[in-house]
DNA sequence: TATATATGAAACCATTTGGTTTTATTTTAT
DNA sequence: ATAAAATAAAACCAAATGGTTTCATATATA
């Protein structure tokens, strides 16, 4: 299965915005790539490499249907980063700064659970 | 402040595993340069480097004393990636609406600024 | 069958990244 | 006053990254 030659690990691939996006998109339905790419002001070659390197990451997978390749998102890998996080929470649950910090990206928040 | 022009966000300066070994070296304790290069296999240059992204994304600050430069983590943007992360908890807690996934998001905001 | 569609693959390119070495500056300590 | 220690800054470099264009292949469809 070769699964420890990896190249890119998931830190690596959610460290591009595109491929945040991409992400994103395939969170609400299944897509083929030129769907993907048709969000993008880039070339759908360019999409198709995001596509790769989320899908050495395992983050995405692709189905050959038809003449389509269908992604869909495969999440489980986010697992790692949120146990990654997690030995960092200890150090701003007591700290009072953080209500700066939570205050200031409530836009965010806002933005994105829209 | 120039906060906008920021070159790394946190995304990019935890994509690199070096970066992030320097994080949890920073958790335990603060640390001058060369006593966090001193557990590395390269140069104190090349850590210093990664101190400047890690500083840019404001995950850690450096503060001079005397001759040497002290640096300190800053957890506070790993907020961010926690919230970007929780979009993607609904997937792996499985099903039901987003609803729940914002209530639960609110939640945690509401507990971490006690 | 011919054509349009969707993807794959390869070559190419500029910039960024992650490292090096070298030289300079600042601050102790002898 | 020197020398050593800690960092800073700059030049340099190879490889990776994120994009492009071009060409090939597979699959529907008129």
């Amino acid at each position: 299965m070769e699964t420890s030659a990896k190249k890119y690990d998931v830190f690596q691939a959610i460290a591009d915005p595109t491929r945040r996006e991409v992400l994103k998109l395939l969170g609400e339905k299944e897509l083929p790539i030129s769907e993907i790419s048709s969000h993008f002001p880039m070339s759908r070659t360019a999409i198709a490499k995001h596509l790769h390197v989320l899908t050495e990451a395992e983050l995405v997978s692709g189905q050959k249907v038809g003449r389509e390749k269908i992604y869909r998102l495969h999440p489980e890998p986010l697992q790692e980063l949120k146990q990654w996080l997690s030995y960092y929470e200890q150090f701003w649950h007591n700290k009072l700064s953080i209500l700066k910090h939570v205050v200031e990206n409530s836009e965010d928040v806002k933005r994105e659970t829209d």
